[in-house]
DNA sequence: GCAATGACTGGAG
DNA sequence: CCTCCAGCCATTG
């Protein structure tokens, strides 16, 4: 399966624990640049992909947990991020530019 | 093949 | 800091 979908969760697997990614700079790096929609769009369906994705390391732009809505539970996604390294406050992830991680850059 | 959709983004007010 | 608006693009019916 060569779809954008599988692109877009090979990617997201890279994350490291304890770094966030943004879609943006998922899109970038697939080259598709300003598809950003649809990485979101592609981790909805992230649900159903094996093996299943670390959704929960993916934020938007500004940090802020904008697909808490679509896990189990809205609160799971910052339960997740919580046992990692990461502190949210009001759905947005502290130190943010920190912790967030380039994708073939590794830093 | 066209129209609608969406876990986005950046700029302007 | 917050809200509104328009662009962008793959997937789906």
């Amino acid at each position: 399966m060569d779809s954008f979908y599988d692109r877009v969760y090979e990617v997201v697997r890279l994350i490291p624990s304890g770094r966030v990614c943004t879609y943006g700079a998922i899109a970038r790096y697939l080259g598709t640049g300003k598809s950003a929609r649809m990485v979101g769009y592609a981790m909805r369906h992230a649900g159903n992909a094996r093996p299943p994705v670390p959704a929960h390391r993916v934020v938007n732009s500004s940090g802020l947990l904008s697909g808490k809505q679509a896990f189990a539970s809205p609160s799971l996604m910052q339960e997740l991020l919580e046992s990692e390294v990461l502190k949210i406050k009001n759905d947005k992830v502290l130190n943010f530019r920190s912790v967030l991680w380039l994708p073939g850059t590794g830093h």
